[in-house]
DNA sequence: TCCACGCTTCGGTGGTGGCCGAAGCATCTC
DNA sequence: GAGATGCTTCGGCCACCACCGAAGCGTGGA
Protein backbone atom coordinates (compact mmCIF):
# COMPACT_ATOMS: atom_id res chain seq x y z
CA UNK A 1 0.00 0.00 0.00
CA UNK A 2 2.11 2.64 1.60
CA UNK A 3 4.42 0.60 0.80
CA UNK A 4 4.60 0.47 -3.01
CA UNK A 5 4.30 4.81 -3.13
CA UNK A 6 7.62 4.09 -1.76
CA UNK A 7 9.18 1.64 -3.63
CA UNK A 8 7.75 3.25 -6.74
CA UNK A 9 9.17 6.55 -6.04
CA UNK A 10 12.33 4.66 -5.36
CA UNK A 11 12.42 2.73 -8.65
CA UNK A 12 11.53 5.51 -10.33
CA UNK A 13 13.83 7.54 -9.75
CA UNK A 14 16.28 5.10 -11.32
CA UNK A 15 13.27 5.04 -13.89
CA UNK A 16 14.56 7.54 -15.85
CA UNK A 17 17.56 6.72 -18.96
CA UNK A 18 19.06 10.21 -17.72
CA UNK A 19 18.92 9.45 -13.99
CA UNK A 20 20.15 5.79 -14.99
CA UNK A 21 22.92 7.48 -16.67
CA UNK A 22 24.42 8.77 -14.00
CA UNK A 23 24.04 6.22 -11.81
CA UNK A 24 25.64 3.81 -13.67
CA UNK A 25 28.24 5.92 -14.13
CA UNK A 26 28.76 6.48 -10.12
CA UNK A 27 28.78 2.42 -9.65
CA UNK A 28 32.24 2.20 -9.06
CA UNK A 29 31.80 4.18 -5.98
CA UNK A 30 33.74 7.56 -7.41
CA UNK A 31 32.42 10.53 -7.02
CA UNK A 32 32.04 12.60 -9.80
CA UNK A 33 31.17 16.19 -9.96
CA UNK A 34 27.66 17.60 -11.07
CA UNK A 35 29.50 18.79 -14.59
CA UNK A 36 30.46 15.65 -15.32
CA UNK A 37 27.49 13.73 -14.76
CA UNK A 38 25.81 16.21 -17.15
CA UNK A 39 28.33 15.62 -19.85
CA UNK A 40 28.16 11.79 -19.18
CA UNK A 41 24.11 11.99 -19.27
CA UNK A 42 24.12 14.22 -22.52
CA UNK A 43 22.24 17.18 -20.40
CA UNK A 44 22.56 20.84 -19.88
CA UNK A 45 23.86 21.59 -16.61
CA UNK A 46 20.39 22.82 -15.14
CA UNK A 47 18.76 19.52 -15.93
CA UNK A 48 21.39 17.62 -14.25
CA UNK A 49 21.51 19.65 -11.44
CA UNK A 50 17.72 19.21 -11.00
CA UNK A 51 17.99 15.27 -11.46
CA UNK A 52 20.53 15.55 -8.86
CA UNK A 53 18.59 17.13 -6.44
CA UNK A 54 16.26 14.36 -6.39
CA UNK A 55 18.57 11.75 -6.09
CA UNK A 56 19.95 13.02 -3.25
CA UNK A 57 16.88 14.13 -1.45
CA UNK A 58 15.28 10.65 -1.94
CA UNK A 59 18.94 9.27 -0.34
CA UNK A 60 20.46 7.66 -3.30
CA UNK A 61 23.15 9.97 -3.60
CA UNK A 62 25.65 12.10 -0.92
CA UNK A 63 27.05 14.81 -2.30
CA UNK A 64 30.46 16.93 -0.72
CA UNK A 65 30.97 20.39 -2.00
CA UNK A 66 34.88 20.82 -2.82
CA UNK A 67 35.68 24.21 -3.59
CA UNK A 68 32.95 25.12 -6.61
CA UNK A 69 32.90 21.80 -7.47
CA UNK A 70 29.99 19.30 -5.58
CA UNK A 71 30.94 15.81 -6.03
CA UNK A 72 28.24 13.29 -6.40
CA UNK A 73 28.73 9.72 -4.86
CA UNK A 74 26.36 6.79 -4.56
CA UNK A 75 24.62 6.53 -0.75
CA UNK A 76 25.30 3.26 0.45
CA UNK A 77 26.01 -0.12 -0.67
CA UNK A 78 22.57 -0.92 -0.08
CA UNK A 79 21.77 1.64 -3.38
CA UNK A 80 24.48 -0.23 -4.75
CA UNK A 81 22.85 -3.36 -4.35
CA UNK A 82 19.83 -2.18 -5.67
CA UNK A 83 21.35 -0.89 -8.88
CA UNK A 84 22.81 -4.22 -9.25
CA UNK A 85 19.99 -6.13 -9.11
CA UNK A 86 18.32 -3.96 -11.59
CA UNK A 87 21.35 -4.23 -14.16
CA UNK A 88 21.18 -8.37 -13.43
CA UNK A 89 17.44 -8.46 -14.94
CA UNK A 90 18.24 -5.27 -17.28
CA UNK A 91 20.63 -7.50 -19.07
CA UNK A 92 18.03 -10.52 -19.52
CA UNK A 93 18.55 -13.76 -17.79
CA UNK A 94 21.65 -15.41 -17.93
CA UNK A 95 22.82 -13.35 -15.16
CA UNK A 96 26.17 -11.91 -16.39
CA UNK A 97 27.00 -10.55 -13.39
CA UNK A 98 27.71 -7.13 -15.18
CA UNK A 99 29.39 -5.59 -12.27
CA UNK A 100 31.67 -2.97 -12.58
CA UNK A 101 34.64 -1.72 -11.00
CA UNK A 102 37.19 1.45 -11.55
CA UNK A 103 39.58 0.68 -14.29
CA UNK A 104 43.05 -1.02 -12.76
CA UNK A 105 44.72 2.31 -14.25
CA UNK A 106 42.98 4.51 -12.33
CA UNK A 107 42.78 2.74 -9.19
CA UNK A 108 46.70 2.63 -9.22
CA UNK A 109 47.03 6.61 -9.79
CA UNK A 110 45.07 9.06 -11.22
CA UNK A 111 44.36 13.31 -10.32
CA UNK A 112 41.80 13.86 -8.32
CA UNK A 113 41.19 17.83 -9.97
CA UNK A 114 44.80 18.88 -9.54
CA UNK A 115 46.18 16.64 -6.92
CA UNK A 116 47.20 12.91 -6.89
CA UNK A 117 44.87 10.30 -5.94
CA UNK A 118 44.24 6.45 -6.22
CA UNK A 119 46.71 3.86 -4.39
CA UNK A 120 49.17 6.03 -5.14
CA UNK A 121 48.01 9.70 -3.64
CA UNK A 122 46.79 6.77 -0.37
CA UNK A 123 50.32 6.11 -0.16
CA UNK A 124 52.17 9.59 0.19
CA UNK A 125 49.15 10.62 2.62
CA UNK A 126 49.83 7.59 5.02
CA UNK A 127 53.74 7.74 4.34
CA UNK A 128 53.76 11.11 5.82
CA UNK A 129 51.17 10.26 8.93
CA UNK A 130 53.39 7.36 9.19
CA UNK A 131 56.74 9.62 9.12
CA UNK A 132 54.85 11.84 11.87
CA UNK A 133 54.51 14.90 8.67
CA UNK A 134 51.30 15.15 8.95
CA UNK A 135 48.45 15.13 11.38
CA UNK A 136 45.17 13.94 9.91
CA UNK A 137 42.01 15.73 11.61
CA UNK A 138 38.76 15.15 10.04
CA UNK A 139 38.74 17.21 6.36
CA UNK A 140 42.03 18.98 7.33
CA UNK A 141 45.34 18.42 7.74
CA UNK A 142 48.52 19.48 9.15
CA UNK A 143 52.08 19.80 8.61
CA UNK A 144 53.81 19.08 11.55
CA UNK A 145 57.56 20.40 11.72
CA UNK A 146 59.00 17.21 10.81
CA UNK A 147 56.82 17.32 7.28
CA UNK A 148 57.78 21.03 7.08
CA UNK A 149 61.50 19.85 6.74
CA UNK A 150 60.95 16.74 4.83
CA UNK A 151 58.97 18.77 1.99
CA UNK A 152 61.34 21.82 1.88
CA UNK A 153 64.39 18.94 1.54
CA UNK A 154 62.28 17.56 -0.92
CA UNK A 155 61.76 21.11 -2.82
CA UNK A 156 58.42 22.74 -1.59
CA UNK A 157 58.55 25.72 0.14
CA UNK A 158 54.88 25.40 2.13
CA UNK A 159 55.57 28.84 4.40
CA UNK A 160 55.37 30.44 0.64
CA UNK A 161 51.56 28.85 0.54
CA UNK A 162 49.84 31.63 2.80
CA UNK A 163 46.26 30.19 1.65
CA UNK A 164 43.71 28.74 3.53
CA UNK A 165 42.87 25.71 3.95
CA UNK A 166 46.73 25.26 2.56
CA UNK A 167 45.93 21.43 3.18
CA UNK A 168 43.11 19.49 3.41
CA UNK A 169 42.42 15.65 3.05
CA UNK A 170 40.01 14.31 0.53
CA UNK A 171 38.14 10.84 0.31
CA UNK A 172 39.28 8.58 -2.27
CA UNK A 173 36.55 6.44 -3.82
CA UNK A 174 37.80 3.90 -4.95
CA UNK A 175 39.97 3.53 -1.88
CA UNK A 176 37.81 4.55 0.72
CA UNK A 177 40.64 6.00 2.42
CA UNK A 178 42.09 9.54 2.53
CA UNK A 179 44.69 10.90 0.32
CA UNK A 180 45.73 14.64 0.34
CA UNK A 181 44.31 17.33 -1.56
CA UNK A 182 44.63 21.67 -0.88
CA UNK A 183 47.60 23.86 -1.50
CA UNK A 184 49.76 21.09 -0.56
CA UNK A 185 48.53 18.50 -2.52
CA UNK A 186 48.33 20.34 -5.68
CA UNK A 187 52.13 21.28 -4.69
CA UNK A 188 52.99 17.57 -4.14
CA UNK A 189 51.90 17.01 -7.68
CA UNK A 190 53.43 19.88 -9.30
CA UNK A 191 56.91 18.54 -7.76
CA UNK A 192 56.25 15.33 -9.06
CA UNK A 193 55.71 16.00 -12.30
CA UNK A 194 58.73 18.44 -12.75
CA UNK A 195 60.86 15.37 -10.85
CA UNK A 196 59.65 13.06 -13.78
CA UNK A 197 58.17 10.41 -11.15
CA UNK A 198 55.12 10.20 -12.85
CA UNK A 199 53.61 10.81 -16.15
CA UNK A 200 50.28 11.82 -17.16
CA UNK A 201 48.51 9.73 -19.65
CA UNK A 202 47.21 11.48 -22.96
CA UNK A 203 43.44 10.91 -22.62
CA UNK A 204 41.63 10.05 -19.19
CA UNK A 205 43.35 11.00 -15.77
CA UNK A 206 45.37 8.04 -15.05
CA UNK A 207 48.52 8.45 -13.65
CA UNK A 208 51.78 6.21 -13.74
CA UNK A 209 54.98 6.39 -11.90
CA UNK A 210 58.33 6.37 -13.71
CA UNK A 211 61.27 3.96 -12.73
CA UNK A 212 62.65 7.43 -11.32
CA UNK A 213 59.56 7.88 -9.39
CA UNK A 214 59.78 4.28 -8.08
CA UNK A 215 63.30 5.10 -6.27
CA UNK A 216 62.16 8.84 -5.56
CA UNK A 217 59.35 7.79 -3.61
CA UNK A 218 61.24 4.88 -1.68
CA UNK A 219 64.26 7.41 -0.66
CA UNK A 220 62.09 10.49 0.16
CA UNK A 221 59.07 8.95 1.77
CA UNK A 222 59.26 5.53 2.14
CA UNK A 223 57.05 3.94 0.10
CA UNK A 224 57.99 0.45 -1.09
CA UNK A 225 58.38 -0.24 -4.64
CA UNK A 226 55.72 -2.47 -4.64
CA UNK A 227 52.74 -0.37 -3.51
CA UNK A 228 53.42 1.51 -6.76
CA UNK B 1 24.75 4.08 -22.83
CA UNK B 2 22.51 1.48 -24.11
CA UNK B 3 22.85 -0.21 -20.64
CA UNK B 4 21.37 2.76 -18.76
CA UNK B 5 18.39 2.54 -20.90
CA UNK B 6 17.72 -1.06 -20.27
CA UNK B 7 18.33 -0.57 -17.03
CA UNK B 8 15.99 2.46 -16.66
CA UNK B 9 13.38 0.56 -18.57
CA UNK B 10 13.15 -2.24 -16.16
CA UNK B 11 13.12 0.45 -12.96
CA UNK B 12 10.35 2.44 -14.98
CA UNK B 13 8.20 -0.32 -14.57
CA UNK B 14 8.93 -0.77 -10.98
CA UNK B 15 8.54 2.75 -10.63
CA UNK B 16 4.45 3.65 -10.99
CA UNK B 17 3.35 3.08 -8.10
CA UNK B 18 0.17 1.33 -9.85
CA UNK B 19 2.89 -1.69 -11.20
CA UNK B 20 4.61 -1.68 -7.69
CA UNK B 21 1.34 -2.65 -5.96
CA UNK B 22 0.96 -5.45 -8.66
CA UNK B 23 4.39 -6.42 -8.16
CA UNK B 24 4.59 -6.61 -4.67
CA UNK B 25 1.07 -8.68 -4.34
CA UNK B 26 2.83 -11.38 -6.27
CA UNK B 27 5.76 -10.66 -4.19
CA UNK B 28 5.74 -14.22 -2.15
CA UNK B 29 5.54 -15.98 -5.12
CA UNK B 30 1.34 -16.37 -5.29
CA UNK B 31 0.01 -16.68 -9.10
CA UNK B 32 -2.88 -14.03 -9.06
CA UNK B 33 -6.14 -13.53 -12.02
CA UNK B 34 -5.65 -9.87 -13.91
CA UNK B 35 -8.71 -8.97 -12.18
CA UNK B 36 -7.64 -9.31 -8.95
CA UNK B 37 -4.83 -7.35 -9.40
CA UNK B 38 -6.35 -4.63 -10.68
CA UNK B 39 -8.70 -4.26 -7.63
CA UNK B 40 -5.24 -4.74 -5.60
CA UNK B 41 -4.32 -1.78 -7.46
CA UNK B 42 -7.49 0.14 -7.45
CA UNK B 43 -7.75 0.65 -10.92
CA UNK B 44 -9.88 -0.51 -13.88
CA UNK B 45 -9.78 -3.98 -15.92
CA UNK B 46 -8.11 -2.41 -19.17
CA UNK B 47 -5.80 -0.36 -17.30
CA UNK B 48 -4.48 -3.44 -15.82
CA UNK B 49 -4.35 -5.11 -18.43
CA UNK B 50 -2.29 -2.62 -20.00
CA UNK B 51 0.07 -2.80 -17.31
CA UNK B 52 0.47 -6.73 -17.37
CA UNK B 53 1.11 -7.18 -20.70
CA UNK B 54 3.89 -4.51 -19.92
CA UNK B 55 5.21 -6.44 -17.46
CA UNK B 56 5.22 -9.71 -19.11
CA UNK B 57 6.62 -8.42 -22.04
CA UNK B 58 10.18 -7.02 -20.43
CA UNK B 59 10.39 -10.39 -18.34
CA UNK B 60 9.29 -8.96 -14.83
CA UNK B 61 5.76 -11.30 -14.54
CA UNK B 62 5.02 -14.45 -16.66
CA UNK B 63 1.08 -15.69 -17.21
CA UNK B 64 -0.67 -18.98 -17.33
CA UNK B 65 -4.34 -18.61 -19.27
CA UNK B 66 -6.32 -20.98 -17.21
CA UNK B 67 -9.89 -21.12 -18.16
CA UNK B 68 -11.35 -17.64 -18.87
CA UNK B 69 -8.65 -16.28 -16.09
CA UNK B 70 -5.04 -15.13 -16.49
CA UNK B 71 -2.67 -16.10 -13.81
CA UNK B 72 0.47 -13.64 -13.10
CA UNK B 73 3.76 -14.53 -11.03
CA UNK B 74 7.34 -13.44 -10.49
CA UNK B 75 9.07 -14.35 -13.41
CA UNK B 76 12.08 -15.30 -11.68
CA UNK B 77 14.41 -15.54 -8.35
CA UNK B 78 16.31 -12.49 -10.34
CA UNK B 79 13.00 -10.56 -10.69
CA UNK B 80 11.93 -11.10 -6.58
CA UNK B 81 15.59 -10.08 -5.65
CA UNK B 82 15.11 -6.44 -7.14
CA UNK B 83 12.25 -5.79 -5.93
CA UNK B 84 13.64 -6.85 -2.60
CA UNK B 85 16.39 -4.99 -3.21
CA UNK B 86 14.40 -1.71 -3.70
CA UNK B 87 12.22 -2.52 -0.86
CA UNK B 88 15.24 -2.29 0.98
CA UNK B 89 16.13 1.32 -0.21
CA UNK B 90 12.62 2.44 -0.27
CA UNK B 91 12.31 1.86 3.27
CA UNK B 92 14.78 4.14 4.79
CA UNK B 93 18.21 3.45 5.63
CA UNK B 94 19.36 2.32 9.19
CA UNK B 95 18.12 -0.83 7.13
CA UNK B 96 15.10 -2.10 9.21
CA UNK B 97 15.12 -5.63 7.52
CA UNK B 98 11.66 -5.11 5.73
CA UNK B 99 12.64 -8.19 3.93
CA UNK B 100 10.66 -8.81 0.71
CA UNK B 101 10.34 -12.31 2.47
CA UNK B 102 7.91 -15.02 3.15
CA UNK B 103 7.44 -14.55 6.06
CA UNK B 104 8.88 -17.82 8.33
CA UNK B 105 5.33 -19.67 8.68
CA UNK B 106 4.61 -19.02 5.06
CA UNK B 107 8.05 -20.09 4.24
CA UNK B 108 7.92 -23.43 6.15
CA UNK B 109 4.87 -24.48 4.59
CA UNK B 110 1.70 -22.64 2.87
CA UNK B 111 -1.18 -23.11 -0.12
CA UNK B 112 0.10 -22.19 -3.51
CA UNK B 113 -3.26 -21.38 -4.93
CA UNK B 114 -4.78 -24.90 -3.90
CA UNK B 115 -1.65 -26.62 -3.39
CA UNK B 116 1.11 -27.62 -1.37
CA UNK B 117 3.78 -24.80 -1.82
CA UNK B 118 6.67 -23.39 0.58
CA UNK B 119 9.07 -26.36 2.59
CA UNK B 120 6.58 -28.46 2.76
CA UNK B 121 5.67 -28.87 -0.81
CA UNK B 122 8.74 -29.00 -1.92
CA UNK B 123 9.82 -31.69 0.71
CA UNK B 124 6.85 -33.83 -1.04
CA UNK B 125 8.02 -33.39 -4.65
CA UNK B 126 11.67 -34.13 -4.10
CA UNK B 127 10.58 -37.43 -2.33
CA UNK B 128 8.15 -38.67 -4.68
CA UNK B 129 11.13 -37.99 -7.28
CA UNK B 130 13.53 -39.47 -5.10
CA UNK B 131 11.38 -42.98 -5.01
CA UNK B 132 11.11 -42.39 -8.68
CA UNK B 133 7.36 -41.76 -8.46
CA UNK B 134 7.13 -38.52 -10.00
CA UNK B 135 9.64 -37.73 -12.98
CA UNK B 136 9.51 -33.75 -13.27
CA UNK B 137 10.28 -32.78 -17.40
CA UNK B 138 10.24 -28.57 -17.15
CA UNK B 139 7.27 -27.61 -16.12
CA UNK B 140 5.54 -30.97 -16.23
CA UNK B 141 5.33 -33.72 -14.60
CA UNK B 142 4.61 -37.12 -15.49
CA UNK B 143 3.54 -39.50 -13.02
CA UNK B 144 5.50 -42.64 -12.96
CA UNK B 145 3.72 -46.34 -12.30
CA UNK B 146 5.24 -46.64 -8.35
CA UNK B 147 3.94 -43.26 -8.12
CA UNK B 148 0.32 -44.62 -9.08
CA UNK B 149 0.68 -47.02 -6.50
CA UNK B 150 1.99 -45.64 -3.74
CA UNK B 151 -0.59 -42.85 -3.86
CA UNK B 152 -3.69 -45.18 -4.60
CA UNK B 153 -2.53 -46.57 -1.60
CA UNK B 154 -2.48 -43.30 0.24
CA UNK B 155 -5.74 -43.15 -1.24
CA UNK B 156 -5.49 -41.08 -4.00
CA UNK B 157 -7.06 -42.30 -7.64
CA UNK B 158 -4.69 -40.51 -9.78
CA UNK B 159 -6.91 -42.55 -12.92
CA UNK B 160 -10.43 -40.92 -12.37
CA UNK B 161 -8.16 -37.70 -12.92
CA UNK B 162 -9.20 -37.03 -16.97
CA UNK B 163 -8.18 -33.20 -16.64
CA UNK B 164 -4.86 -32.32 -18.61
CA UNK B 165 -2.14 -31.12 -17.10
CA UNK B 166 -3.32 -33.28 -14.11
CA UNK B 167 0.17 -33.04 -12.93
CA UNK B 168 2.69 -29.74 -13.18
CA UNK B 169 5.44 -28.24 -11.32
CA UNK B 170 5.27 -24.87 -10.08
CA UNK B 171 8.18 -22.77 -9.35
CA UNK B 172 8.47 -22.24 -5.61
CA UNK B 173 9.69 -18.35 -4.88
CA UNK B 174 10.75 -19.03 -1.38
CA UNK B 175 12.89 -22.43 -2.38
CA UNK B 176 13.71 -21.71 -5.60
CA UNK B 177 12.78 -25.22 -6.11
CA UNK B 178 9.51 -26.76 -7.60
CA UNK B 179 6.55 -28.45 -6.15
CA UNK B 180 3.75 -30.46 -7.41
CA UNK B 181 0.90 -28.73 -8.69
CA UNK B 182 -1.88 -29.77 -10.78
CA UNK B 183 -4.58 -32.07 -10.02
CA UNK B 184 -2.54 -34.15 -8.60
CA UNK B 185 -1.00 -31.39 -6.41
CA UNK B 186 -4.59 -30.17 -5.52
CA UNK B 187 -5.27 -33.70 -4.64
CA UNK B 188 -2.47 -34.32 -2.31
CA UNK B 189 -3.45 -31.13 -0.80
CA UNK B 190 -7.14 -32.24 0.38
CA UNK B 191 -5.70 -35.77 0.99
CA UNK B 192 -3.63 -34.51 3.63
CA UNK B 193 -6.13 -32.09 5.16
CA UNK B 194 -8.81 -35.30 5.49
CA UNK B 195 -6.38 -37.25 7.22
CA UNK B 196 -5.48 -33.93 9.16
CA UNK B 197 -1.98 -34.41 8.50
CA UNK B 198 -1.44 -30.66 8.18
CA UNK B 199 -3.78 -27.53 9.26
CA UNK B 200 -4.33 -24.12 8.08
CA UNK B 201 -3.88 -21.06 9.90
CA UNK B 202 -7.06 -19.19 9.70
CA UNK B 203 -5.77 -15.78 9.10
CA UNK B 204 -2.98 -16.79 6.34
CA UNK B 205 -2.55 -18.97 3.87
CA UNK B 206 -0.05 -20.64 6.31
CA UNK B 207 0.20 -24.75 6.66
CA UNK B 208 1.58 -25.84 9.32
CA UNK B 209 2.36 -29.90 10.05
CA UNK B 210 0.62 -32.08 12.53
CA UNK B 211 2.25 -34.37 14.85
CA UNK B 212 0.20 -37.24 12.81
CA UNK B 213 1.28 -35.70 9.78
CA UNK B 214 4.90 -35.75 10.86
CA UNK B 215 4.60 -39.60 11.40
CA UNK B 216 2.50 -40.11 8.52
CA UNK B 217 4.68 -37.74 5.92
CA UNK B 218 7.41 -39.97 7.60
CA UNK B 219 6.21 -43.59 6.65
CA UNK B 220 4.55 -42.57 3.64
CA UNK B 221 6.73 -40.67 1.77
CA UNK B 222 10.12 -41.03 3.74
CA UNK B 223 10.41 -37.20 4.76
CA UNK B 224 12.43 -36.98 7.66
CA UNK B 225 10.69 -35.18 10.24
CA UNK B 226 13.46 -32.52 10.96
CA UNK B 227 12.43 -31.14 7.64
CA UNK B 228 8.76 -30.56 8.30
C1' DT C 1 -27.42 -21.85 -28.66
C1' DC C 2 -27.53 -18.13 -25.68
C1' DC C 3 -25.87 -15.57 -21.87
C1' DA C 4 -22.42 -14.36 -18.32
C1' DC C 5 -17.92 -13.41 -17.30
C1' DG C 6 -12.95 -12.16 -17.80
C1' DC C 7 -9.64 -10.10 -20.42
C1' DT C 8 -8.04 -7.19 -24.35
C1' DT C 9 -8.07 -3.43 -27.84
C1' DC C 10 -9.19 1.28 -29.25
C1' DG C 11 -9.66 6.45 -28.88
C1' DG C 12 -9.40 10.35 -26.28
C1' DT C 13 -8.16 13.15 -22.16
C1' DG C 14 -5.39 15.19 -18.61
C1' DG C 15 -1.50 15.58 -15.56
C1' DT C 16 3.17 14.80 -14.57
C1' DG C 17 7.78 15.68 -15.40
C1' DG C 18 11.98 16.07 -18.43
C1' DC C 19 14.21 19.54 -20.85
C1' DC C 20 16.27 23.98 -21.99
C1' DG C 21 17.77 29.21 -21.97
C1' DA C 22 18.45 32.97 -19.10
C1' DA C 23 19.61 34.83 -14.95
C1' DG C 24 21.56 34.44 -10.20
C1' DC C 25 24.89 32.94 -6.65
C1' DA C 26 29.26 31.03 -4.92
C1' DT C 27 34.07 30.01 -5.50
C1' DC C 28 38.58 30.08 -7.57
C1' DT C 29 42.22 32.51 -10.36
C1' DC C 30 44.77 36.40 -11.93
C1' DG D 1 39.21 43.97 -7.15
C1' DA D 2 37.59 41.79 -12.23
C1' DG D 3 36.82 37.84 -14.89
C1' DA D 4 36.14 32.87 -15.37
C1' DT D 5 34.08 28.70 -13.90
C1' DG D 6 30.68 25.55 -11.73
C1' DC D 7 26.30 24.93 -9.83
C1' DT D 8 21.44 26.39 -8.84
C1' DT D 9 16.89 28.67 -9.52
C1' DC D 10 13.17 30.26 -12.51
C1' DG D 11 9.78 30.12 -16.22
C1' DG D 12 7.90 27.96 -19.99
C1' DC D 13 7.46 24.36 -23.53
C1' DC D 14 6.43 19.83 -25.01
C1' DA D 15 6.15 14.76 -25.03
C1' DC D 16 4.98 10.83 -22.74
C1' DC D 17 1.95 7.92 -20.44
C1' DA D 18 -1.51 6.46 -16.91
C1' DC D 19 -6.23 6.32 -16.95
C1' DC D 20 -10.96 5.53 -18.37
C1' DG D 21 -15.42 4.19 -21.20
C1' DA D 22 -16.95 1.66 -24.92
C1' DA D 23 -16.63 -2.03 -27.83
C1' DG D 24 -14.60 -6.59 -29.20
C1' DC D 25 -13.06 -11.36 -28.46
C1' DG D 26 -12.80 -15.84 -26.26
C1' DT D 27 -14.14 -19.21 -22.74
C1' DG D 28 -17.37 -21.60 -19.58
C1' DG D 29 -21.84 -22.74 -18.04
C1' DA D 30 -27.06 -23.21 -18.60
Amino acid sequence: MSNALEVAQIAGLVGEPTRANMLLALGDGRALPAGELAACAGITAPTASEHLAKLEQSGLLVSVRQGRHRYYRIASPEVGAMLEAVMVVAAGFPRPAARFRVAPELQRGRTCYNHLAGQLGVAICDALVHKNCVAVDGEVAHILPAGLKLLANWGIEVRRMSKHPYCRTCIDWSERRHHLGGAVGIAIHKRCLELKWVEHHLDSRAVSVTRAGRLGFEKAFGIAGAVL
